[in-house]
DNA sequence: GCCTTATTGTGAGGCAGTCATAATAAGTGC
DNA sequence: GCACTTATTATGACTGCCTCACAATAAGGC
């Protein structure tokens, strides 16, 4: 649980590696994100004021979007919900999310490797250079799924 | 360019066929979407008022989600971005983005049928019954790639 | 045509995130 | 260790996208 420290080197040596400096804001905000994966910018505030009480919205905004520039930080958008944010960058896995109570599960990539980084192009596209592929998959989780087929359990 | 008449009767069809009246106004949005696949709710509105110029924002945004649970129409959220609509349903194509200028091209499914409705499961995941999984590629299209090659260009 | 009720219009409001500027502190050289 | 420069953070106001509650309207069945 306090084995933050030893991400906080890491985190250190990454913030200089791209020019940043390495303030208490930022290792507070990384530390939040990767103890809390697929959190949006309001959970990671409230986590990272645990050990920074005077820490502001706005710079947890500014941080979170800067990082995530820098590919330090990953960041995906479910449908109908805030922007959700994770440490695991570099691997291409995947986001299932449960369209009824919004859950987020981390999915391996299909194939093993970038499979989806070669599209087949429509006749009349213009190929872009594609530099990554997110794949989001929707569903229902198991505990929604129980929780439908007994809709006399609704209150 | 007149030949919205000939989707005009598939569409009072459909919503018929999901118990939804049919109204001008939910036609005038579904041929604005149909015309500009890849558009936001905003620029619906705008394309749908040259046939129905009392058409609210609102409007729009209640038809759009209620076509969008009936899947009628397809919903989806690029970064950065509000989100998109479009009339291809039914079957998986996906989508890429330009990170630069926002442009989306459709793109074929890779493998050519559900591909990626098998995830494989992160061990300690509790796997989900998937209904959709879309694929967001990201990268820089031709022209923007041109244009950051040449920085002069800039104004 | 009349009635019922789904659908749309109206206006206010909320959440997520951004912008401009001032205050602060990290890194650098002495 | 101290002053200095400038990146970084805090403050407060603000925007965009969308939702909610309720009244007005019109589609579909008779």
């Amino acid at each position: 649980m306090t084995d933050s420290t030893g991400s906080h080197d890491a985190w250190a040596a990454a913030l200089r590696a791209h020019g940043r400096r390495v303030t208490k804001q930022r290792l507070a905000v990384l530390a939040a994100v990767e103890h809390h994966p697929h959190s949006p910018a309001e959970a990671i505030l409230a986590a990272a004021r645990q050990e920074l009480p005077d820490l502001t919205a706005q710079s947890v905004y500014v941080v979170l979007g800067d990082l995530t520039d820098l590919h330090m930080l990953r960041r995906f958008e479910p449908p109908h919900s805030p922007a959700l944010y994770e440490t695991r960058v570099g691997d291409n896995h995947h986001h299932a999310v449960c369209v009824s109570c919004g859950r987020v599960e981390d999915v391996e990539c299909a194939v093993g490797h970038a499979p989806c980084l070669t599209p087949h192009w429509d006749a009349n596209a213009k190929p872009m250079t594609i530099q990554i592929a997110d794949v989001l998959y929707q569903g229902i989780c198991q505990d929604c799924q129980r929780t439908q087929q007994l809709p006399s359990e609704r209150n």
